[in-house]
DNA sequence: GTCCTATGGTCCGACTCTGATCCATTGGGC
DNA sequence: GCCCAATGGATCAGAGTCGGACCATAGGAC
């Protein structure tokens, strides 16, 4: 860590605030659909895709057949799958469609400064934590090989699938620690830094410089030095950091 | 970071997997008795102190009267809470009722290996890139107060309140980066610890060795420097990571 | 061409959870 | 001593969710 990222005076927090948080964010079939939705934006699962089979998919969420498929269902009308019968059919993602009208889907809460600096503090330990963990185990060959793919991946994507390979990469980098937990964490946090990304625009400059950092992490890990992983992710993640602070003021 | 923690090959996480894992991890009133069981065995609420009235707890853990309360009297039949109404009643954490006879009202779920060292891991990042960032911002008056507060309590709690007390410490500590979702990941992952070494003895030494950590730990941070704090949790969650390693093969 | 199988589509009875309302108990203020 | 306020206690109608059974569709195997 290089810097003080928040200078303001330290906002107490209380743990038993904390400890009586809400037990869930939303019914079954909000969480379903925010859960599709994520699994689609964070590019783990790509457009032509096919999504487990309903029971299957129900199953693993912990949820009902009928109230999955009623996500499903909200999300086919809002142009993001195409749901198909049949022996070889299923749920497949669409391509981009973001233009989708009608209402938007979700409706994120406010954005406060507080919880700003809250998503971007734990972005930072997750973040920064992982790498350093994942450069200082021994990197398997088909690992190897993702990494380097999810890489090229950001590579060449277009502007408007960047997001899509950048999060797919740093989730690619977190999954070699090997701890699922610390994968679903960063990917919910991730999923909140996004939100936050959307209302801001995203610069072809910002990403030329995204990629030499994204190269200097991937190296730092294949060589399999953790400080310098963590140094290089440190820089990266500085620089939408002050994105977001700029903009959001 | 010092040394690998884990040597095994690193087993593969998909991202895919994670992402649909389950949206709840049981029903909400399973979910209110962890939830209040957890502030207690974290020591957020302390022995003969009052919980939120109901209608209010209620409310924040975003569930009905009906089912808080159905979880309440589970754990005041457990003995774990005293329920008294009037002017001044409410719902009271007892003294220390840990044996009490019939069902062990938790069943934990099998520990495998695996979920050992994710939990190790997680705990791992989310520690030190807490402590981190706690030893690199201002520290207010009051939170040094409390800080040193929670640092004297394990110093002198009986064995049997140790645990409780080590909790609230590292707590306290993590509420100095003021990021509530940081408190809230850390106290998630803190009472899987915690259910991991309730599996295990817990020795003299042990606490002797740790008592002398805590206090390297505050030291840094109120001297405001965050290597050596994070040095010190490293040192110091090496420890109870070695034990359960050791015990749990 | 017929059958088989993997998939989505539909419905229903049972259970869970909610939101609201009203009751019961207790101690303090006046 | 009476009343009030803050708390827990109880009940009910309705919405949400579940598990399971059965139907519909499409493509492949033979």
């Amino acid at each position: 860590m290089t810097r003080t990222p928040a200078l303001r005076a330290p906002s107490p927090v209380d743990s038993a605030e904390v400890a009586f948080r809400p037990i869930r964010s939303g019914n079954a079939f909000e969480e379903c659909v925010e859960r599709v939705l994520s699994a689609i934006k964070l590019g783990l699962v790509a457009s032509g895709e096919r999504l487990p089979a309903e029971r299957d998919l129900a199953a693993r969420l912990g949820v009902s057949r009928v109230t999955l498929r009623d996500a499903l269902r909200s999300l086919a009308d809002a142009g993001w799958l195409d749901v198909r019968r049949g022996r070889h059919g299923g749920t497949f993602v669409l391509e981009r469609s973001r233009a989708t009208p009608g209402r938007p889907t979700r409706r994120r809460p406010a954005l406060s400064i507080e919880s700003l600096e809250d998503t971007l503090a734990l972005r930072r330990v997750l973040e920064l934590g992982a790498v350093e963990l994942a450069a200082s185990r021994p990197l398997g060959k088909a690992a190897e090989a993702a990494l380097l793919a999810a890489l090229e991946d950001t590579g060449s994507a277009r502007l408007d699938r960047y997001r899509i390979a950048d999060s797919r990469l740093h989730l690619a980098v977190i999954e070699l620690t090997g701890a699922p937990s610390l994968v679903a964490a960063a990917a919910d946090v991730r999923m909140r830094v996004n939100d936050l990304l959307d209302g801001i625009p995203l610069l072809q400059r910002n990403i030329a410089h995204s990629e030499e950092q994204h190269a200097r992490i991937v190296r730092a890990i294949r060589r399999g030095q953790p400080n310098a992983a963590r140094s290089a992710m440190s820089e990266h993640l500085e620089g939408t950091t002050a994105l977001l602070r700029g903009f959001l003021t």
